[in-house]
DNA sequence: GCCGTTTTCGGCCCGACTGTTTTCAGTCG
């Protein structure tokens, strides 16, 4: 089973436990919606954890669920999961997928109406709002048949939180909106929060808090917004719309001297603040997005905060960077003021993953701007140094002496570079690829004409974990392969990327002085902030690269720096903030 | 059902908004 059945299956649970007695099962539908939470966000196989023996490691999983998933491991169903959800039909649990409707409302609409096909669920209940006969239900409406219709519409169309954006597009959908909402005079701080703020590979919907005496001259703004589609919802302080190509935009408006409150509420993750808000209830506070109440004292009113430092500060915690904001450490540290001094963007002194367009006849995409375009990009950018790294020639087209030929004009276009542009270092560098038995594309002869190769896959996807593992090591084992590119080969929205054993690339690269590239291509981001972390932990070193085709593309650095903060990573934790001396000494084995 | 720097028992985040109601249930984040 993957992690995303298993999920779905523990989320099935919840809502099983809601339709039955809310109330009774209160705290096992927060318990098992947090375990599926954790498994669907988690990067490696829950089957995995159980193989190992791990998953009382999975916070979230105790001792009960632990026991019902080893049974399900083992003989392919559990007692307990299944007496959970006795009774309730599986078309329940398709149609709770749709916005709008929730546990009461799906189990409501399936025994109403007999809905018996989980395949055609959705389509059956589609007729029924259109023949009118939703309206007659007790408790549902005019208006609610109308919501139904339209949620599956959109539902089908991939609208709203349905389908997730890269973190480009959703900051230039996100600065739009800004700009716009800027022009009001009643606008006075609008900040955009929520998963864009934590810089998650992908983003739902877009959340924009605004400072504001006059919320409701704010919220008329934001809802008059040319590329509007359709209003969602309008209140006194929060309102969401969605805007033309279906993405979701929520706001929330709070007085400037609450700003702070809202700022900490609208960033998030809701298990951080969850954590945080138990966390404040220890110590007699009650945290909102209005502020903070003191319980001890009945009549003092909420405590209004204007900045997201005093809010953490009066908590008696240490200000907590929001890419971390994810219940797994950070307030514990924040309150030992220990938190690790994340990588900044201003660490970085280069890039080694720069795809030229200098014709190499390479096996895949060519870059679109010259060797000097790049360079002169590297320049405006402060780097030290800068590496090219096309793809190898072409192997099927390419006896080895042509291939051989083909790298040393390269270089002495480099060698061109050099001599014209003083001001930066400039490496020999390709991207070669892993063949499918473990051997590098070119052979030595050429490698040697290389400072070095970053190895990757781009063939053979299939292999299973174990193959791809001696593969991947048998690559890097070559004396000039220093960097694993993208090492998951995942495509967000596309592909989920290739399986390996983690502990034992770790220990490999550990060993032998390779490192992990943190690739910054948007729809890339490989690897995951988890295994970013793992690395950190395991004291594997990383390089952070952009993967450019086009000079502009070398400014996604920001993106991979994002990851790498999501992944707990210090300036030492990646080998493109040491200067140039330092990286070559790691270059050539030396210790740092 | 999970969890532990006052706890292995007794706690468990907090509020906004909508539709269908006439004081609230359901959904969402």
């Amino acid at each position: 089973m993957s992690n995303e059945q298993i999920s779905k299956l523990l989320r099935n649970i919840a809502t099983a436990y809601t339709i039955k007695n809310e109330k009774k099962f209160r705290f096992q539908i927060i318990a098992y919606q947090r375990a599926a939470d954790f498994i669907k966000n988690s990067s490696i196989e829950l089957q995995d954890y159980h193989k190992d023996s791990k998953l009382q490691d999975i916070p979230g999983i105790g001792t009960s669920i632990k026991g019902h998933l080893e049974e399900l491991f083992k003989t392919g169903k559990s007692k307990q999961f299944n007496w959970a959800l006795k009774g309730i039909p599986d078309p329940v649990f398709v149609l709770i997928d749709i916005p709008t409707l929730g546990p009461k409302k799906s189990y409501r609409l399936v025994n109403e109406f007999g809905l018996s096909n989980s395949k055609n669920v959705i389509a059956d209940l589609e007729k029924i709002a259109k023949k009118g006969l939703i309206a007659q239900l007790k408790g549902f409406g005019e208006k609610s048949q109308r919501d139904i219709l339209r949620a599956i519409k959109e539902f089908k169309e991939g609208k709203g939180k349905t389908s997730r954006m890269v973190l480009p597009l959703a900051s230039e959908i996100s600065d739009k909106i800004i700009d716009y909402l800027r022009k009001s005079p009643y606008v006075g701080r609008a900040y955009v929060l929520g998963s864009l703020r934590r810089q998650l590979p992908t983003v739902g919907d877009i959340d924009i808090a605004v400072a504001s005496n006059n919320p409701k001259k704010v919220i008329d703004h934001f809802i008059s917004y040319p590329y509007i589609e359709r209003m969602i919802e309008k209140g006194k302080e929060t309102a969401s719309m969605l805007v033309s190509g279906g993405k979701q935009i929520d706001l929330m408006v709070q007085p400037p001297q609450a700003f702070g409150a809202l700022l900490q509420h609208f960033t998030g993750s809701k298990n951080h603040n969850i954590a945080l808000r138990e966390f404040a209830l220890k110590k007699g506070m009650s945290l909102s997005e209005h502020g903070i109440k003191y319980l001890r004292n009945k009549k003092s009113n909420i405590k209004q905060i204007d900045s997201e430092e005093e809010f953490y500060n009066t908590l008696g915690l240490a200000w907590i960077p929001p890419e971390i904001r994810e219940n797994t450490g950070e307030i514990e540290l924040a309150a030992k003021k220990a938190l690790p001094k994340l990588i900044e963007i201003k660490d970085i002194k280069g890039d080694f993953h720069i795809h030229s367009s200098f014709p190499i006849q390479p096996s895949h995409d060519l870059g679109k701007n010259t060797i000097g375009e790049m360079a002169s990009k590297a320049i405006s950018l402060g780097y030290e140094y800068v590496g090219f790294s096309e793809h190898n020639p072409s192997v099927s087209k390419h006896t080895n002496s042509q291939i051989y030929t083909l790298i040393s004009v390269r270089n002495q276009e480099i060698d061109q570079i050099k001599l014209r542009y003083k001001s930066i270092r400039v490496l020999k560098i390709l991207e070669v690829d892993i063949l499918s038995s473990g051997e590098l594309a070119i052979d030595d002869k050429s490698l040697s004409l290389l400072d070095f190769a970053i190895v990757s896959i781009h063939s053979v996807f299939s292999m299973n974990k174990a193959n791809m593992t001696k593969r991947v090591i048998e690559g890097l084992s070559h004396p000039k392969a220093k960097v694993l590119a993208h090492p998951t080969g995942r495509l967000l929205n596309q592909r989920p990327g290739y399986e390996l054993d983690w502990e034992k690339i770790f220990k490999f690269c550990k060993d032998n002085n390779k490192a992990l590239e943190i690739n910054a291509w948007p729809s890339r981001l490989d690897l995951s902030d988890q295994l970013i972390r793992q690395c950190v932990g395991n004291d594997v070193k990383m390089v952070i690269n952009t993967d450019s085709h086009a000079s502009y593309q070398m400014d996604n650095m920001k993106f991979g720096v994002s990851m790498a903060r999501r992944g707990w990573a210090t300036k030492s934790d990646i080998l493109n903030t040491l200067d140039y001396n330092e990286f070559m000494k790691w270059l050539k084995g030396g210790e740092l």
